[in-house]
DNA sequence: CGAATCCATCAAATCTTATTGATTTAAACT
DNA sequence: AGTTTAAATCAATAAGATTTGATGGATTCG
């Protein structure tokens, strides 16, 4: 069973994607990483954002799934993880799928 | 410009979108509706909900635009608008398009 | 080694959302 | 007209999330 197929995303899953992306400042966060990896000391004066907050955002946004870090000396560097991205999408997709294809109710 | 295109999601929309959606419960909403339209008596049952919580939570998603309502004697029957989570798909492939696009740093 | 830089974490204060129970409006039925 | 049912709204409270400033660990540089 679906051993082949790319496996479904539960609503749990789906949901912390949601509720990780569900902030201004996190849209930020991911539009800047949307170009390209970063450092976290470049985001906090490219965002104009106090350290621990971003420090904060970032962990949530990693925690989701979203992001991704690599450790360099003493810098820290977060890139987008487009596979979590893709699989909201997917999960998108069904839902909406699912929708068109009940019978419209009359009118 | 950008007539013919579908005009780009921004993304303070696309948050309210997410926000919206990023609540287990109405979640649990979305997927009951995407197999079709119901009244909220009908959803208060079938998802053992205080008719007063459903109500709130059918109006965020409502003014997020993701549902509908169609008025009927004394009952209102919700649908989900495919339309909104539509856009929703748009925008979040855009970022990761921007993101694959973007050369992969070294390793 | 000692100072400086980068970053994560923590506790407290604040702000935002969600839940609850009560009230209200309106439609339908007797 | 009076009663019942459907649903929205409201005020109070509870629960969660975010912000802030301080602290500490780790790494580099002099």
């Amino acid at each position: 069973m679906d051993s082949l197929l790319a496996t479904e995303l539960k609503p749990e899953s789906a949901r912390a994607l949601l509720k990780a992306l569900a902030d201004p400042l996190r849209l930020r966060i991911i539009e800047t990483l949307a170009d390209g990896e970063r450092c976290v000391c470049d985001l906090t004066t490219d965002l104009e954002l106090a350290q621990s907050k971003l420090s904060f955002h970032l962990r949530v946004l990693k925690d989701a799934g979203l992001l991704s870090q690599r450790l360099s000396g003493r810098w820290v560097y977060y890139r987008l993880e487009p596979g979590a991205i893709e699989e909201l999408r997917t999960w998108l997709a069904a839902v909406q799928q699912r929708c068109e294809k009940t019978a419209p109710p009359c009118c």
